[in-house]
DNA sequence: GCCCAGGCGTCCC
DNA sequence: GGGACGCATGGG
């Protein structure tokens, strides 16, 4: 499947880098591969397309939903552009982080990565995760695109976390959070069926989160609910955003933060800041 | 040895 | 509600 689209619209690049996911990697220049929904898929980008390798049907039913290809990011900044044209950061972020996307990722595996996150950096948090699905994940047997046969890791159920004990976690280097990481698959098994958190809203959404999953606060929260359930509005203060706040925004919080597009310009911001 | 990383639970006020 | 503190682990 090839979709006729600008790197300023997808940048498979930014997005791998983005810091959203941690299962993209890229293989060779321009060419990615990423583990999601049990699946394996290849990717490849060039100025003017993106190849899916996967077929039409695959695309539309998956792909397209995972990569949010119904959303016009360009409407996006336009309208951010009316509203906050004056404010230099943001303009600057937007168009630095041209091409990124927000990916509607699982669920759990979501809420997982997100508890894994915590004060690891991005490299060690895409460590721990790949040692999770390869320890307890289903193996994947895939051909590449080239016809090399090789073996990839599903990312583990509810039902498998939720049975562990922190120790068969050590392999895994997620430390303290290997108690937060069973509490929430159990919570998952138990409780997550009785929401319909999707269509809840983020305030609602994220309040049960925080409340209710061990090892969750606000940001990882507001992490799963931008990156999970795709709420845009929802706004995730990280150190790196507070960074932002303190050294760009002289400590007070931009008013573009309590908008409905929050998520995405802080994805941008985000970026941005990371890569200065 | 130090400081930092997409923070959170606990204790205390 | 907010501030101080401890927490496992790896990299610079």
């Amino acid at each position: 499947m090839i979709v006729e689209i600008s790197p300023t619209e997808l940048s498979l690049q930014k997005i791998a880098d983005s810091g959203q996911c941690f299962r993209m990697n890229r293989t060779r220049y321009g060419k990615y591969e990423l583990m999601a929904f049990g699946r394996y898929l290849e990717l490849e980008q060039d100025d003017h397309s993106v190849t899916f390798h996967c077929s039409d049907e695959e695309y539309s039913q998956i792909w397209s939903k995972y990569f949010d290809m119904s959303q016009s990011y360009r409407q996006i900044a336009e309208e951010t552009a009316q509203d906050f044209g004056a404010d230099e950061f943001l303009m600057d972020a937007m168009l630095e982080g041209q091409g990124i996307r927000i990916l509607h990722q699982e669920f759990f595996e979501t809420l997982i990565s997100f508890i894994i996150s915590q004060r690891k950096s991005i490299p060690s948090i895409r460590r721990s995760i790949e040692a999770l699905c390869r320890k307890y994940g289903d193996p994947i047997h895939v051909t590449r695109v080239t016809g090399e046969e090789i073996v990839r890791y599903s990312f583990p159920s509810a039902r498998m976390l939720a049975a562990l004990e922190s120790e068969d976690l050590k392999d895994c280097s997620v430390g303290y959070r290997a108690q937060y990481i069973i509490a929430a698959s159990q919570w998952y098994l138990q409780k997550h069926e009785t929401y319909n958190l999707e269509s809840m809203g983020f305030q609602t959404a994220v309040n049960i989160l925080r409340s209710e999953v061990f090892g969750v606060g606000i940001k990882v929260a507001s992490c799963v609910c931008l990156f999970g359930l795709h709420q845009l509005e929802a706004c995730p203060i990280d150190v790196w955003m507070q960074r932002i706040i303190d050294e760009d925004y002289g400590s007070d919080i931009p008013r573009w933060m309590d908008t409905q597009y929050a998520g995405v310009l802080q994805q941008y911001c985000f970026y941005y800041k990371r890569n200065l």
